[in-house]
DNA sequence: CTTTAGCACTCAGGCGAAGGGAGTGCTAAA
DNA sequence: TTTAGCACTCCCTTCGCCTGAGTGCTAAAG
């Protein structure tokens, strides 16, 4: 897209005003605020270049100029210059860190409240990436006579555990029968792997062992797997509300409804090489994102896990502000979660 | 309040007109649908006695009826038939029960889910009366030589367990040693206990020691408090906007503001005795609810721990069948997590 | 060739008048 | 006590008008 500089100045102009005011930029406001030193008539047969480029549209004839996704597109591309936090964004994001989130699983859900919070549009998050977990080992403690406690280390470093209750009796050394066999044919197999493991069991073992043995594995199985899908979580959606392009029902509900179950049919593009990843209008693939725009930012968990949170708004955002909100948000939580730290983790009730 | 027969027949046909249609009820239609035997101004010399004793309303001079919260209030002591599922109802219920809720804890969160997709009306969820919960077992598992997982059982029977990395080793005999002084002295003492009783240990014991000692007692005190805690979870806010009565922003931006944001300021008067709760519009504590009415059960789980689950919406709702699905689904979740049954739990990944 | 001033044209949105219609309260008769 | 009849109220929708912002085009000026 080759633009003259003037134009480039003119677009970027009208996207920012129109992103301050979400009222159509006409010629006139331009030349007032726009800090172009030409006539209006100049501006008008710029604009109507840039709308024959398909940058700019207008919602009716006899109204001002607004940017189409393309145009966004350009601006997010070409013309938006870095937003530098304030000191108060900063200072806000980072007590919001300190206080507010503490344990790696809770991220997903805190640090979603937390930026809706401080941005006022719906966000989400979901963690994505682990690639291939196996159990690394089982622990069985004996609560009872007839419960014990299942904790399964994972390759992830994460831990789960599940209080069984058997209607018999079982004691102290069928427990450590069990703990040893599991330990050692069990673990550093891929949910893959295991029901084969499971199988060859399944000849020689008598009736009631083998039936622990699949009631823990059948768990395992459930821990990898649950530790494999990809969960997506929002908060805060209606803030939509607070916007005066959801102002209208018929604009707002579908998208709510369709943020609201986003965690049943989750799929999204998540960022790859770059931090922040931005889609604008219809560059989403979801038919109820495509009048939207959204922002994210990937953050390192752990060894080879990483999540992602980002922000759904209308295409009139703030691009620059934002990604620069969430990008510094999500390098806290690098910094707080990621390779080098300790790895965190969540507190867990067991289950039957 | 006295009425006459026929007029607690006529209030009653206003109801479930005005629930069904959500229109003002005018006296001709109520000729028609609502069965009397009588003329329209017999029904309106009846209708203008119920609008002075206060339990019907006119939203203007020229249109009909509707019920005032009073009015509603009437109906759902005296006039409401219970609601008898149908098949199908009953069906669609067991089925979520038995397909999507499998762990306690998700309990909350997916019983909301489900409750909402099932009703079309925003939910939610919360858990409450645990009355003094007590660390009943510690147990220390050594991962490697700088790491250990200490496992939780409290008195209600939920296990947690965290993960703890230290910047020096410890071995086998240290472990065995931590977690009997753990379990002779920190257990069975309630959250307000506790700390006394490390400060008793606080004198004679070795620095290093009591380092240990108060990292995992400061953590089960989290674990005590965690329990104690209500948390409200909700769930398919959006489906307010189905509604009529929330089709103006006005009145639903409030609301969904209100729900969204209820985990953090959340209150509400649980059902103590009985097992379904209806709180009618000004009935309801929160400013933001005043026009709303919240439909909620009670369900059971371990042993002394019960759950709340409830549906908010416009005054005018079907309080008979919304009553009767919520406490047969509170049922069916007090069958499966209740005291007679075996105890269930999350899964839990570790904290540091 | 580019920029600017001038001007006719377009069209969304606000305002008010008019009409329809549902429902009421009152009165008088049954 | 109930019912029929009737005048009255007032919400809501529709329609037409007007206003004003903004445009595109044309012709002159740089």
């Amino acid at each position: 897209m080759d633009l003259s500089e003037r134009q480039k100045k003119i677009l970027r102009a009208v996207v920012e005003q129109y992103i301050q005011t979400a009222e159509p930029v006409g010629s006139k406001t331009l030349v007032e605020h726009g800090g172009l030193e030409v006539s209006s008539a100049t501006i008008r047969n710029e604009m109507a270049e840039l709308e024959a480029k398909g940058l700019l549209e207008q919602p009716h004839t006899s109204a001002g100029r607004i940017p189409s996704p393309a145009g966004y597109r350009v601006y997010v591309n070409e013309l938006m210059e870095d937003h530098r936090l304030s000191m108060q964004e900063a200072q806000s994001i980072n007590d919001a860190l300190e206080t507010k989130i503490h344990e790696m699983d809770q991220v997903m859900t805190e640090a979603g409240k937390v930026i809706s919070q401080l941005t006022r549009y719906p966000t989400f998050a979901l963690t994505a990436g682990r690639s291939q977990a196996t159990i690394a080992r089982y622990d069985l403690l004996l609560v009872d006579k007839e419960s014990f406690i299942v904790v399964i280390l994972t390759s992830t470093q994460t831990v789960k555990n599940k209080l069984f209750r058997l209607n018999h009796e079982i004691d102290e050394t069928q427990i450590q029968l069990l703990k040893t066999l599991l330990n050692t044919s069990f673990t550093e197999k891929t949910l893959e792997e295991i029901p084969q493991e499971l199988l060859r069991h399944a000849s020689h073992a008598e009736g009631e062992a083998f039936a622990l043995i699949r009631l823990v594995v059948t768990y395992a199985m459930t821990v990898l797997k649950e530790l494999e899908s990809n969960v997506v979580r929002t908060a805060g959606i209606p803030n939509l509300l607070a916007h005066p392009e959801y102002q209208s029902l018929d604009s707002a509900e579908p998208l709510m409804n369709f943020l609201s179950e986003w965690s049943e049919n989750g799929n999204l593009p998540a960022p790859q090489d770059e931090t922040v990843k931005i889609l604008i209008g219809p560059e989403n693939v979801a038919e109820e994102l495509k009048n939207s725009s959204i922002i994210m930012a990937r953050y390192d968990i752990g060894d080879n896990m990483q999540g992602v949170i980002g922000v759904v708004g209308p295409t009139r955002m703030d691009y620059a502000k934002l990604a620069a909100r969430l990008s510094y948000f999500a390098e806290g939580l690098s910094r707080m979660f990621g390779k080098g730290e300790l790895p965190q983790g969540r507190d867990g009730e067991p289950e039957t």
